[in-house]
RNA sequence: GUCCCCAUCGUCUAGAGGCCUAGGACACCGGGUUUUCAACCCGGUAACAGGGGUCCGAAUCCCCUUGGGGACACCA
């Protein structure tokens, strides 16, 4: 059975590159019927948070990829926290030292940084030189007593070998050389090629699909799969996720945490569908798929090996065909909350007539947010003009007269229906001889405020004949300052 | 610096030696529809990084160059 997993590390957000990981990985795990793991990586005690995890945990299920075996839903290989498998690591550490493929370093973070920094300057690449390898008792009594804390290092013996990779093929380091890496810190916890490779080989999973800038980690990996008797699982780095500029995708870049996304008002099943597109295509042309569709199509063989830069206008033209194509009420309740927060409704507003403005608003929406800038003069008692919009439109020399005349046909109107007002305003029109744009623009301003609405008898019918009037009243109100 | 990965329109991508006069999508530019903005329909601009091979034939295979990215921690 397939297994993979998604390992962050509670050190921050979750970002839009770990969300994409955590998505191909949870694809590949529905589409072969296979379980999907979540494990936290917080072995870096200094900067790994509780807040940070739960946003993680958050932001996952926001997309809606749920775990089969985590945190809250445990599993048979609990704990799922690296912070609670030491004794686990400890266990492996042992054997390693028992047969002779680590050993105690007493190096401090010090000393190394200037001998890194030596090297470096030479021209040479800068790695461990294996100074406390091969100590005497003698010797590491003497550096013992001055106090020195202690990290043990892997023995690196072996050339490099190839790896297969699921989507680069095979990966030769030959040329590369690899030092006596740290697996167990001075704190007393491992570091992240240990315990990843230990709980990836207990917690049987299968396939580890990560990140390119995981490539040259593999091999330190794979040789302590075979210094721990262990079998590599099989290995699948996916492309990077770049900014505009070509460069990984960071803050620079403005919104990376996932639940930017959600506030600036993007739908997670949208969201879903973009991302799966980088570095992924079904092959077939088509972009716009459910999560079914994506399961079924998903593959890691067709994952391409090149970086994708994240493209957010396409995001937005995602995410307003998806709002473009959900229900009002659906629409409605996703809108709700972001309604609330602007003080537009309460608890007696009519829901009716939310789901009407919905219908209203549905073709012409890219994010959530959208939609309470544009509709918020449904809500407001004094209305807030667009000064640009009144200088175009209200304050021709017609106006006043048109306005007068439009009050008085729609104050004689039994039915407010948005067919009976149009039939009465394109009468007038016709009677005044004028145009339609001259006609609606100025009214259009006059009720909304804005040059850009809805279609506008829609927007009257909603707003209800009472509401209507008196907009045109106080518009005329506005022209004669 | 060393090693690794990568290279098709501005961007996401299709393309597994002849189906490629290189396809689709976003964006952009026209046109239609229209009451504004959208939505919708029709059309357009736009790419195989460069150079060598291999082959009857190369976007596709090989090599070099160039360019981009990544990794070189007691971070993950």
């Amino acid at each position: 059975m397939v297994r993979v997993r998604f390992a962050p590390s509670p050190t921050g957000f979750l970002h839009i590159g770990g969300a994409r990981t955590a998505l191909f990985n949870w694809l590949f795990a529905k589409h072969n019927k296979g379980k999907f793991i979540l494990r936290i990586e917080d072995t870096d005690a200094a900067r790994s948070t509780k807040e940070a995890e739960e946003q993680i945990l958050d932001a996952l299920k926001w997309l809606g990829l749920d775990w089969d075996e985590g945190p809250l839903v445990g599993g048979p290989h609990e704990p799922y926290y690296q912070s609670q498998r030491l004794s686990i690591y400890k266990k492996f550490i042992a054997q390693l030292l028992n047969e002779g493929k680590a050993y105690s370093c007493y190096c401090t973070s010090e000393e190394l940084d200037v001998r890194r920094e030596d090297m470096k300057k030479k021209g040479e690449v800068p790695r461990y030189d294996g100074r406390c390898r091969d100590l005497t008792d003698d010797e590491r009594n003497k550096l013992k007593k001055e106090g020195r804390s202690e990290v043990i290092r892997f023995k690196w013996t072996k050339p490099v070998l190839p790896f297969k990779d699921a989507i680069h093929g095979d990966i030769n380091f030959g040329e590369h050389q690899y030092d006596d890496f740290v697996i167990l810190k001075t704190d007393g916890n491992p570091t992240y090629n240990f315990s990843c490779v230990v709980d990836d080989h207990s917690m049987e999973i299968t396939h580890v699909i990560r990140g390119d800038d995981h490539i040259t980690n593999t091999p330190r990996q794979i040789a302590l799969y075979e210094a721990l008797g262990f079998s590599p699982p099989t290995f699948a780095h996916i492309p990077l996720i770049l900014g505009p500029d070509k460069a990984r995708l960071s803050k620079r870049h403005g919104a990376v945490g996932l639940m930017e996304y959600k506030k600036e008002g993007y739908l997670p099943e949208a969201l879903m569908n973009f991302i799966s597109l980088l570095g992924w295509s079904p092959g077939n042309n088509k972009e716009i798929m459910s999560e079914e569709e994506l399961i079924n199509s998903f593959s890691l063989e067709r994952i391409i090996s090149r970086n994708a830069v994240f493209n957010k206008e396409k995001l937005d033209w995602m995410n307003g065909s998806y709002i473009k194509d959900l229900p009002a009420e659906k629409l409605l309740e996703h809108v709700l909350p972001y309604f609330k927060e602007a003080g537009f409704i309460n608890e007696k507003t009519d829901k009716e007539k939310l789901i009407k403005m919905m219908e209203l608003y549905k073709p012409r929406t890219r994010t959530l947010c959208q939609i309470i800038d544009n509709a918020d003069f449904f809500f407001q008692d004094k209305l807030s003009y667009n000064e640009e919009a009144v200088n175009k439109f209200l304050k021709r020399d017609y106006v006043p007269s048109l306005l007068d005349k439009v009050e008085e046909r729609l104050e004689q109107l039994q039915s407010f229906l948005f067919q009976d007002i149009e039939k009465t305003l394109r009468e007038l029109a016709e009677e005044l001889k004028m145009k339609g744009a001259d006609f609606i623009h100025p009214l259009r301003v006059a009720v909304t405020g804005k040059s850009v609405s809805p279609p506008l008898f829609e927007v009257m019918e909603l707003l209800g004949k009472e509401k209507t009037l008196e907009r045109i009243k106080d518009s005329k109100k506005i022209i004669s300052k």
